[in-house]
This record gives structure tokens, C-alpha cells and sequence, in this order.
DNA sequence: TCTGGTCAAGGTGGT
DNA sequence: ACCACCTTGACCAGA
């Protein structure tokens, strides 16, 4: 079990999501961007090893406009040994991460231009992952997109877009329940059509589900896993207490957490905190899953 | 230097 | 038909 949280550190002044309005967009622009992002990207990932967080989602933005027309750097081949050294620090720390393509990307939209927009962009995912020189357990995920009036249908063309992608793609892609559309149900089906592996998200799981059942709802999206794919993981948020509905929390509820690790043993897994205060909840986490038996330490050296 | 309106992209649901 | 919301940050024009 790794911990982690997504894209943002709020403490450090490194950031790997600089970015431009596509108005200013130059070259030179985009070089500093990307410039920037790197050496922000390695001073987390610095950050999170030192504390025991293992697991990072690295930001869509690491490039910006990647998949956009107006791309005219030859970012794999300008930034490839910058790519390679971090890619190099990641194994070395023995580091999990992930990618997740916003709501804009859609395999299953009836329109063949969306549809083509949103390969495009899987694919430029791939290529950082690949860039990177990361091994299959390091995955991108998506939602199952639309329901366009006809979930069934709507399934069916996620099926056979998915089975269409290159394989580039397809290897590193994962599933995940939404909160409104796709519950974990949902996504058990698309994986028994296609196989794709399945992400669970605890708290969408529980909005659609109710509160019951999370152990069981695990054990199903870590059955979709295959060997290649490394341990299955989660997306674990929380409700804001007094919140609005849909409100996330600003910080873990360590007692909460170490309810659900206890209720989810023994299965094997690692964990992305979708959390506002990001580092600071890790941290925390990780101090409660250090009594866990599951808790990945690496070799120290 | 500060502030607040706005940002590539789509879909859903409420009015 | 139209608009807010998605999750939230941060860019950038205008003061």
C-alpha cells in the first residue's frame, strides 16, 4: 500500500502546473512552461519521498496545450532527458503515479470529432508516461464519459472505442465510477465487455450506493486487475462535515481512515487522497497506515 | 502591486 | 433556450 495525493503541493513553492492562456501562447512560452513544470515535478516528488508518500498524480498540465493544434514545440524530443532523469528518480524511489485526463476527454461521445480530440490527448498522456520510461503499473484514468440519453448504447460505443485505441493507450488505461452517471456497477460491466481495469472511488461509490458494502465494492474493482497492472488503487474523499452537498473536506479524518483500512483488510492496495489540503492529510495518512501491515516501505540505502 | 473575472475542450440537470 | 456546476487554481487585464 502507497499513499499519495493529486497533482498540487500547497506548502512548497514548486508547482508542475504552470501554465498560459492559450491567447499567449509562443514557443518560448511554452518551453519556460514546461521548463517550469519539470523542476517543480522533481521537487515534490523529492518532498513525498521523504515523508513515505509513495504515489503522485502527475498534472494534465505538465504540457500545456499538448494535444491542442496550436502545439508547435517538439516537446518529446526538446524535454526527452529531463523526462528520463525524473522517470529515473521515480523507479529509484520505488514511486507510483498516475494521470487523470479531465472531464473533456470522452471515448464514448457519438461524436467522431470529440472522440478523436480526446485520443489525441490520451495519447499525449501516454507519451509522458512512456517519456518517463514507467512500467504498466503507472496508469491513466478516465471516466466512462456521457450517457447521451442511452446508457446501454453509450456503454457499447465506450467498448468498441476502447478496443480501437492504440495499444500505447489501451495498456495504461483505467476506469473509474462517477458520482452522477457510471457507478461502480457500471464500470464492472465495461470491464467484463473489454477488460479494463476498474478504479474504485470510495466516496462516489458511496453517493450512488449508499454507505454500505465499501470492502465488497473493492474486492470487485481489484478483481479487474491483472498482474501486469501492479495492485489495484483507489480514489478515497471525504464530505465536508458540514458542508454542502458534494462539498469536499479540507482535511482527513484520521479516525475515519483508519476505519476504512481497517475494514478493507487484507486486500492490497494504494490509496490517492482527493483532499484539499493534499500533502499535509497524506502525511497524515501515512502516519496512521505505518501500523498497517500493507504499508509499503522501501529499502532503505 | 493588487483584485476579480475568466480560462481549450463537454455533459448534466435545473430553470 | 440558457446557465451553473463539475474541482480549483492561477493567469492576466485593468485599476
Amino acid at each position: 500500500m502507497r499513499i499519495g495525493y493529486p497533482c498540487i503541493n500547497r506548502g512548497l513553492a514548486c508547482r508542475c502546473t504552470h501554465g498560459f492562456r492559450l491567447a499567449s501562447y509562443s514557443p518560448h512560452r511554452l518551453e519556460e512552461a514546461v521548463r517550469a513544470n519539470l523542476d517543480g515535478l522533481q521537487g515534490i516528488l523529492e518532498f513525498n519521498a521523504a515523508r513515505g508518500i509513495l504515489f503522485f498524480r502527475i498534472s494534465s498540465d505538465i504540457v500545456p496545450f499538448a494535444s491542442h493544434p496550436v502545439m508547435s514545440v517538439r516537446w518529446q524530443e526538446r524535454f526527452r532527458g529531463r523526462f528520463a532523469r525524473i522517470g529515473r528518480y521515480i523507479r529509484d524511489h520505488a514511486i507510483r503515479v498516475n494521470m487523470h485526463p479531465d472531464q473533456f476527454t470522452l471515448i464514448n461521445s457519438p461524436d467522431e470529432a470529440i472522440f478523436a480530440r480526446s485520443r489525441e490527448e490520451l495519447l499525449y498522456h501516454a507519451r509522458v508516461l512512456d517519456l518517463l520510461g514507467l512500467d504498466l503499473t503507472n496508469k491513466i484514468q478516465i471516466h466512462v464519459g456521457g450517457v447521451y440519453g442511452d446508457k446501454d448504447s453509450a456503454i457499447a460505443r465506450f467498448v468498441a472505442r476502447y478496443r480501437s485505441l492504440p495499444e500505447r493507450i489501451r495498456r495504461r488505461l483505467v476506469v473509474e465510477n462517477d458520482h452522477v452517471s457510471y457507478s461502480l456497477e457500471d464500470c464492472l460491466r465495461v470491464h467484463q465487455a473489454c477488460g479494463i481495469p476498474v478504479v474504485l472511488d470510495v466516496l462516489h461509490q458511496r453517493v450512488l450506493r449508499g454507505p454500505f458494502g465499501v470492502k465488497k465494492a473493492l474486492a470487485r474493482a481489484a478483481a479487474t486487475w491483472k498482474g501486469v497492472d501492479g495492485i489495484p488503487f483507489v480514489d478515497y474523499s471525504l464530505q465536508a462535515e458540514n458542508g454542502l452537498r458534494g462539498a469536499h473536506a479540507e482535511s482527513i479524518r484520521v479516525p475515519e481512515f483508519r476505519r476504512f483500512l481497517s475494514l478493507t483488510r487484507p486486500i492490497d492496495f494504494d490509496v490517492m487522497l482527493e483532499i484539499k489540503d493534499k500533502e499535509s492529510s497524506a502525511a497524515k495518512a501515512v502516519a496512521a497506515a505505518g501500523e498497517d501491515k500493507r504499508f509499503f516501505r522501501p529499502a532503505i540505502n
